[in-house]
DNA sequence: ATTAGCACTCTCCCTATGAGAGTGCTAAAC
DNA sequence: GTTTAGCACTCTCATAGGGAGAGTGCTAAT
């Protein structure tokens, strides 16, 4: 079913209208405010058979019409008109991140930027780190048989985590064994996930002869078991949810509710569309999470030094200004590509 | 006014009752469950002086009673009788508590322990460190002119923070520096806020004639002035206030939620009632936050090596058990005491 | 193909009504 | 003097009915 021009811009209206003031719509509101000098009679014949084919429906017989989920989908395929951030909005974004100089806050204000942009949800995913390769390593002994390694990535990430050893290590083993390992990842390339595989090749080479070893055999072993993942998931504007009219029936309210407390779930989802795309938006049921029902999301990848890395979304009701959500998204990206790659 | 014996037995009751159905407590309902041994007039009559005195109140005339802040107050503060945890319960927590040996880990775990058993919303404040004595410290550069600084403190814990410095600095010269720093630190005991200070008196004597280290002094001084106040908090259970009936009407859902996403607020609250007794209760009004009047908080400090260190919470509706809530807080603060103090 | 006109449908709000829960009061009983 | 039985009274809550209003669907005319 290929839609005519006529249904298109009545499809347009009725959204535009909808977004707006969250009513279902009717078409004396159509033939009064937009003017596509038609009568209301022809607009409702119109707007019949959108609903026939699933563009529109109806809460209830006789009442105005609602943008089904493939209406909203058919509007931001094709229908919507690019929107740009106008250049005060840009130069105050650009303000409160110059305020920041450290990775964790940059990400807190990725996501508060987000939400107080959109008055959504603003979701902020950590870069993900398996495949930056390792440019260094440190370890820093912090007392009580605790070891803390810090490893530094070809994208300037630098992550961190302590490690509780076996027994005593003393500093200059420590350094010893940092000097080693960072010998040996100048002469090949090693991203995180082979690192271990790695190192306990390498250090067989020396443990074989060298017994005293063994216990940093051991150390590293847990060391890079427990892994470096962190997946962090920065969420901010929890309560804006609240100001959407659909969102004062309470189970509706629930629903996303468990969406924001279980953040993997909603990273997870995130991630799910990576990849193919630098900005996707996901509408309503297209999740097929019943949580996410009631919303949409859109997302926008970011890089790091032309590495992707991660993402950033907005969570709302479906019933959102999708060009302004795309538009504020992929600044957003930009800039913080922009800033972290500057790390 | 004094209550005397039998008020105290209805009021306890009602509470109980109350507690438990989220109902208005009728003078009926009273006679037949709790064997007072009373004719209903007669606990209508107490009820009623109840009231007067502020006890009790009913939503509408004719309707039955249910507690005031002043009633639950009493109730804490005179009629609950502690209550202990199970055996099996307790072995439960520990078993959860095992399986982390990190701090951000055993932080996270805290808070959601805290929710689970009560159905509240857990919260956990990292421990202060201002006041812990600086025991060592460690400067990694990172790369791009950022130096990652470790400081540990006498309780164990760990800090760090990256640095943006203005000019490069080699390995040598961050080696040179920390030793310097921690070879003044065994001199004297110095804790967080006044190290700065130290190091600036310190370093002036030696930059006064080697001019070389002035950019040294610069790093320093970026470094403590933008501080190490994590203060960070933990908070899990969002959705479980939604449970609660009394958090049905969208307003009084709107305040809690507000609460929950303003952190600092909530941290600020329960800062505010340290130091006096380990476990605090506060009540609807009592804590002067509009945003708390129909909450209430139970919070319990916990300490490192014997060092007041932070403070758990548990926030949820006035109609809460709190003697249940007061026994897991206490539990929890008591195991995470001991946990972080093997650290 | 479009539109005017009108009957029809459904919501929403208001009112009324009755059952039920629970109290407040009073006079009698202990 | 304290306690209790009895009963009128109050208020909520659920249900039903009715009328206004919004908006459609259909049909016949343009």
């Amino acid at each position: 079913m290929e839609l005519n021009e006529r249904m298109k811009n009545i499809l347009t209206a009725v959204l535009h209208r909808y977004i707006t003031t969250a009513e279902p719509v009717s078409s004396a509101i159509i033939a009064e405010k937009y003017n596509l000098n038609l009568s209301t009679a022809t607009i409702r014949h119109e707007m019949y058979l959108l609903e026939k084919y699933d563009y529109l429906w109806q809460p209830y017989t006789s009442s105005g019409r609602i943008p089904t989920d493939k209406g909203y989908r058919f509007y931001v395929d094709n229908l919507m008109v690019k929107n740009y951030l106008r250049e005060k909005e840009k130069r105050e974004i650009i303000q409160i991140y110059n305020k920041s100089k450290e990775f964790e806050e940059t990400m807190k204000i990725t996501s508060q930027l987000l939400s107080k942009l959109t008055n959504n949800i603003g979701v902020v995913l950590a870069p993900v780190i398996y495949n930056d390769l390792v440019r260094n390593i440190q370890f820093v002994s912090v007392g009580n048989n605790r070891v803390l390694t810090i490893i530094i990535t070809d994208t300037g990430l630098v992550c961190q985590k302590t490690i509780k050893v076996s027994g005593e290590i003393t500093k200059d083993r420590l350094n010893y064994l940092s000097n080693f390992i960072n010998s040996k990842l100048v002469e090949k390339d090693v991203n995180l996930t082979n690192l271990n595989n790695l190192l306990i090749d390498e250090l067989d080479k020396i443990i074989s002869f060298q017994e005293r070893f063994n216990y940093i055999h051991k150390f590293l072993e847990e060391c890079f078991n427990t892994g470096y993942s962190e997946n962090k998931v920065y969420l901010d504007g929890r309560t804006n949810i609240m100001k959407h009219p659909e969102f004062k029936e309470i189970d509706k309210l629930n629903y996303i509710l468990s969406l924001i407390e279980e953040e993997n779930i909603l990273a997870a989802t995130i991630r799910r569309y990576l990849g193919f795309r630098k900005t996707k938006i996901i509408i309503g049921k297209e999740s097929k999470l019943k949580e996410m029902q009631n919303c949409s999301l859109v997302t926008s990848e970011y890089s790091i030094k032309g590495k992707p890395a991660g993402a950033i979304g907005i969570l709302g009701p479906t019933r959102m200004d999708y060009p302004r959500m795309v538009s504020i998204a992929e600044y957003i990206s930009d800039k913080l590509s922009e800033i972290l790659s500057e790390f």
